[in-house]
DNA sequence: GTCTATAGACCGATAGAC
DNA sequence: GTCTATCGGTCTATAGAC
């Protein structure tokens, strides 16, 4: 709709499919169907605009991880729930692709809010992994820490899984995988069904 | 001291810190101490050196984890040893890195290096883990192909956490993280020993 | 607000001298 | 083999008309 809407939302793509050093105002402005007068007069300049379009990406990233984290359920029963929905989405994490451009990571500006996210995140994974020990419903000796790092790596690294193999089917299983860390009993890699840990 | 030689090299450099697409011929033949006309003699053109520099990188990765896949040991043993060795390189995946780079995978004779070590890592970890599930080595339950990719992803992931945090201790606890999932009987998180599984 | 024109630098590559 | 010169194109940004 507003012209510096559609400028954020075609950055936001580009700057997913091909990375901030790949993305040129030129391929935005197109992409939105908007002049380059008109997006120097809403944007300083391509660092605006990524700072515009990464923040929003954050945010949305929050968000919708936090719908899942205080969904009902037990704390396990909701992390799981969230790797199964990214498990469906098959998209990868936006910030976290963000992480792996050095331009975005050598300017303070853009990076702060990329490493807020995906510390947030990294943080929030580890809250729910300790309730759910403290209930017993974690598998016994695990670290919530630690395996909330592993499971914010998988869903960092799956994304290069997909694309190598052309199809989402390595993401699943990875998801599937670590899925099965988190079962307090062994249970069947495919464990699709919450660990039925004592509520 | 080729000139060739150091052209490759100042590439894989290139490649890993800026990706493709930020890397330049002009900024390879500086790295390189070769100037341009060199250049062409020796490549074609920037996709011809990308492609001699990419197909190293995945041949060196190839070899470094068959290294440590043939050592001594039980089969799982090996995968968490191989595991460990690359939590100590701090470095994360050179080959998982370029799987990010829409330009390279977009170009069918760049992804196929790329594409093939990955799936060939993915592969032989799967046929570790399920020699150790008939050792009985593999916590009962355990599916090796999503293990396996949940391993992979893991490392390929890894690397988004070290460069959000500036630091490698959350790829040090991906790690961690990761191989508690491969203990046959409960262990601590920080489990730096192999699983004493039945030899 | 949005347009066109223009700027200076760099991109990837080629030509031709040495 | 390696050099310098040069090419047409794009990059990011600014200027100034409308």
């Amino acid at each position: 709709m507003g012209t510096a809407e559609d400028l954020i939302e075609s950055t936001r793509e580009l700057l997913w499919e091909r990375g901030y050093v790949g993305t040129s105002p030129k391929a935005i402005q197109q992409r939105a169907g908007v002049g380059q007068g008109s997006m120097y007069h809403h944007f300083t300049g391509k660092p605006g605009l990524a700072l515009a379009a990464i923040t929003r990406t954050a945010q949305e990233m929050r968000a919708s991880a936090e719908a899942r984290f205080t969904a009902p359920g037990t704390p396990v029963e909701r992390v799981a729930a969230y790797l199964r929905g990214e498990r469906e989405a098959l998209g990868g994490c936006p910030v976290g692709r963000l992480s792996q451009d050095a331009d975005v990571m050598a300017d303070p500006v853009l990076r702060a809010p990329v490493v807020e996210a995906l510390a947030w995140l990294r943080g929030r994974l580890a809250e729910l992994l300790a309730q759910g020990r403290e209930r017993g419903e974690l598998r016994p000796g695990l670290d919530p820490e630690a395996t909330a790092d592993a499971i914010t790596a998988v869903l960092q690294g799956s994304w290069a899984l997909t694309r190598a193999a052309g199809s989402g089917e390595p993401f699943a299983d990875a998801v599937d995988g670590i899925l099965a860390v988190l079962a307090a009993t062994p249970a069947p890699a495919t464990a699709a069904e919450p660990a039925p840990g004592p509520a």
